[in-house]
DNA sequence: ATTTTATTAAAGACTTGACTTAATTAAGAT
DNA sequence: ATCTTAATTAAGTCAAGTCTTTAATAAAAT
């Protein structure tokens, strides 16, 4: 019986540093958590491995053991999913932007012909 | 002299109500309050507010005065800001990856060469 | 002027999230 | 076997976020 242990994606992304790591990630492209650690030296391991934990929940990072190691890398196939949903949120907009700009246009020629300008 | 009461994009987006206010602007174009509240029967016209108080602040909405209403519509500029971050994120670890490709094509080769498929 | 409509603000309860310290797991080296 | 290395888990604290109830504001209608 497999729980719901998913993790929201939006809700990953919401904090600096796990945003941080998934940026270390996606230039140094794999790296064993140790290596994580120490681009962090603010932030305590543990607190790091905890984010780790969210990006893993919410699969935007994939986690591979070898030997004590834990190698980290990002898995791009959900930052596309992310990438999905602004692109349709944004161009549903522009398609009702671009249709209420031509009602505003009609709007505008007819005031242009009754000269109500003045409010 | 501004205060910096601005709110984290990121931040903003971690929300569900938050993302279908956004949804919902996003294929009806423009709204005002009420409207908006009209579609979440489940949360008060108060959280409803509160959470269009932290869109704006994140600058994904854009608000406008018609007498005692208030127009929300969405800023998609804004959102353009996310498609980058994440287009950006995934560019730089695609490249990484394929850097990685070619190592781990080369190590294949020579492993074909001495036999060494046991592990 | 007062009432209604539309919306937000303020204050408090409750929940969730991030970090800390201490303990635990598990593989490898000695 | 035990020590070391690599990493996580558990438990507790404190801050931040969300929702509720109760005002408050401000324009429009009466």
């Amino acid at each position: 019986m497999l729980y719901n242990n998913d993790m929201d994606m939006f809700v990953a992304l919401a904090d600096p540093t796990r945003r941080n790591i998934l940026e270390l990630l996606a230039s140094r492209g794999e790296l064993p958590a140790t290596a994580i650690y120490e681009q962090f030296p603010v932030v305590s391991p543990q607190a790091v491995s905890q984010h780790l934990k969210v990006l893993r929940e919410a699969h935007l990072v994939e986690m591979e053991k070898r030997a004590q190691k834990r190698l980290y890398r990002l898995n791009p196939q959900k930052l596309s999913e992310f990438e999905t949903w602004v692109q349709q949120t944004k161009q549903r907009w522009e398609e009702r932007f671009n249709a209420l700009d031509q009602v505003l246009e009609r709007e505008k020629q007819k005031g242009d012909q009754t000269s109500d300008v003045s409010k």
